[in-house]
DNA sequence: TTCGTCGCCTGAACCGGTTCAAATGGACTG
DNA sequence: CAGTCCATTTGAACCGGTTCAGGCGACGAA
């Protein structure tokens, strides 16, 4: 009885009579390998069932042929955005079929991010990683340059920064929920934005900012962390001060719905005493009454790309900075005209 | 100028002055090293900041330092589940403390599950998986088992199962819940439940059948894939029936909340004329209008005791079965008198 | 014929750990 | 004082690939 073990380079070597050189030499497609030794090689290799194990390979190559994701801080904010689940996948779809596996890692207050990131490049646990929510100023640019990661980045730093990026412009995504409001004829807006050090929340509310002063509006913001609580808590402060707005444009969709609540607790209805935009558009804007208007973005694409990137960085390509399609505004039920506009209602 | 290196486990023997051999032990916490070498050898290896390669160590040893988990089909319906982002962290905050990583892959219809599990295995990327979302009859831990990985599973299955399995009494969520509405008058009632095929889908409707025949109650159960999609169809579906029930119990927040936005926009109003309540008790739930009463599950808390469950496993432990506390439901405002009830309404 | 060139192939070193059999040496026993 | 035992230590093999310097034979040119 032949113990079971799994067949390395050696048997195929052995099988195919040559050496173990020249089997690698022809599975990873070098030249130098006649076209009869390679074809025989292949054969050997597909009849003893041989896969190159990915450790040796590893050890040898010095490379981990898996990339990872860092998952900031708070991990509350991280469960409510679906966006992340998207994004994920969209990275798998582009690391699954180059061999490549994600590492998730978690940054929890006892570990904070910086630690994190030193933990798999320390370990050579990842070859590269992805930075999602680049901050104002992000200092893990440097950081994971100096741990001799690869990166690429989701958005352009605005810093010095030798990684690739790839972008979506989520101000075009406020400039139409703006234009789509003004067009309501809304006069007084408010946007209730991400943290500033987040660059695209920063990003989105300058963009609210421009779009509302080219409208010639009225405009509020009001920053939060991104949670539900701080959505809420900024609806409250802007719907019970004194000059209220008439259309809050949220940075994001669970915001909005949270906002939504407050709205209704206070009495008012949505969409004719408020209107409201999300942005994300997640599966559940769509069922809740009234339905939300938000913008759309394609994160599995971004992640897509994001992915695809970080592989051609891994394989020595210059860095290069991509731009996705614009994000659409998908208009539904929780925007209507003005309370005092003249235009049907 | 010498050449930026990282020290090796040679490097610190010689700095020692013992063989590389001894570093192993030492370093391992092997008995048979004197404490005075042992003293010695981890000053120098402190010196030299040396850490041990991963990928020597994996090749060696045969095994990854990483754990697995394999997210199945539907990202959509992944992407509305905030218990899964919770649960990773819960699994993460017992890896990273033990040097462990977590691999995640995603099952796409181009790259169906089985395939998924078969290629971190062959790869041997990982030592273990959690399977979660357990099925009946589930293929899954055969599968595990055949490909030689070790495993824990959330929730005990209905096979023979050779791992380690976590569990949390939704039913008890469940039975609360309808106790709950039975107590505030409610007779007909429903559930909009997962898949039957998920072993906590089917439970907690076989839960909800239970207390419902307990107390007396006139049930009815409908079968959804556990998106908000479904959920509002389900819930359209009942409350368009004749005889329509006046709680709905929710097998998940995120269909909870679309059911709310069903029920609106057909003119009833919540909780005066329909009661509903979720699951998961998402951050979510709070700020709706009326705020959302829910079972709440401790997911993070499930993901360490599984996460731990699996190391134990990997060091050899024999599987164990464990129950978390039950989960609790948190009343809020979705919930009420029955309609024809006389109790305070 | 002789040399150089080129394509193909081999053997061995190497990546950086773990592990095992055997060597060392000191203490203890008889 | 030899023999035994034990704790400690060493050197080498091993995990399974990659890679490099060099060998070999065929072929073309001088």
């Amino acid at each position: 009885m032949t113990v079971q073990r799994r067949p390395t380079i050696a048997d195929v070597a052995r099988h195919a009579g040559v050496s173990k050189g020249l089997v690698s030499y022809a599975l990873n497609d070098r030249p130098g390998v006649s076209s009869d030794s390679r074809k025989r090689i292949l054969e050997a290799a597909s009849d003893l069932g041989w896969t190159p194990s990915l450790r040796a390979r590893s050890l040898s190559t010095g490379r981990s042929f898996a990339c990872g994701v860092v998952v900031g801080r708070s991990p509350d904010v991280i469960a409510a955005d679906p966006f992340f689940h998207s994004l994920i996948a969209g990275l798998e779809d582009v690391f699954a079929v180059s061999g490549q596996v994600l590492v998730l890692a978690v940054a929890t207050p006892g570990r904070k991010e910086a630690e994190t990131y030193r933990g798999l490049a320390d370990d050579r646990r990842v070859d590269g990683v992805v930075l999602t929510d680049l901050r104002a100023g992000d200092q893990r640019i440097a950081l994971v340059q100096r741990l001799g990661l690869q990166a690429v980045t989701l958005g352009r730093p605005d810093v010095e920064s030798p990684f690739s990026s790839v972008s979506v412009d989520d101000g075009a995504g406020i400039r139409s929920a703006v234009a789509h409001l003004a067009a309501l004829g809304h006069r007084r807006v408010a946007h209730v934005a991400g943290p500033p050090s987040m660059m695209h929340g920063q990003r989105r509310a300058d963009a609210f900012l421009a779009a509302a002063a080219d409208a010639g509006l009225d405009p509020v913001v009001v920053a939060t962390d991104f949670s539900a609580a701080e959505g809420a808590e900024a609806t409250q402060r802007l719907l019970s001060g004194g000059d209220r707005p008439t259309a809050i444009v949220y940075s994001n969709d669970h915001m909005a719905v949270a906002g939504l609540g407050v709205a209704q607790r206070l009495g008012l209805r949505v969409p004719d005493d408020l209107s409201i935009t999300g942005f994300d558009d997640t599966d559940l804007g769509r069922y809740i009454h009234p339905s939300l208007t938000s913008v759309a973005t394609d994160a599995r694409a971004w992640g897509s790309a994001a992915g695809r990137a970080l592989l051609d960085a891994l394989s020595g390509a210059a860095p290069t900075h991509a731009d996705l399609a614009e994000p659409t505004l998908i208009i539904r039920e929780s925007t209507g005209p003005a309370p005092s506009s003249p235009r049907r209602g």
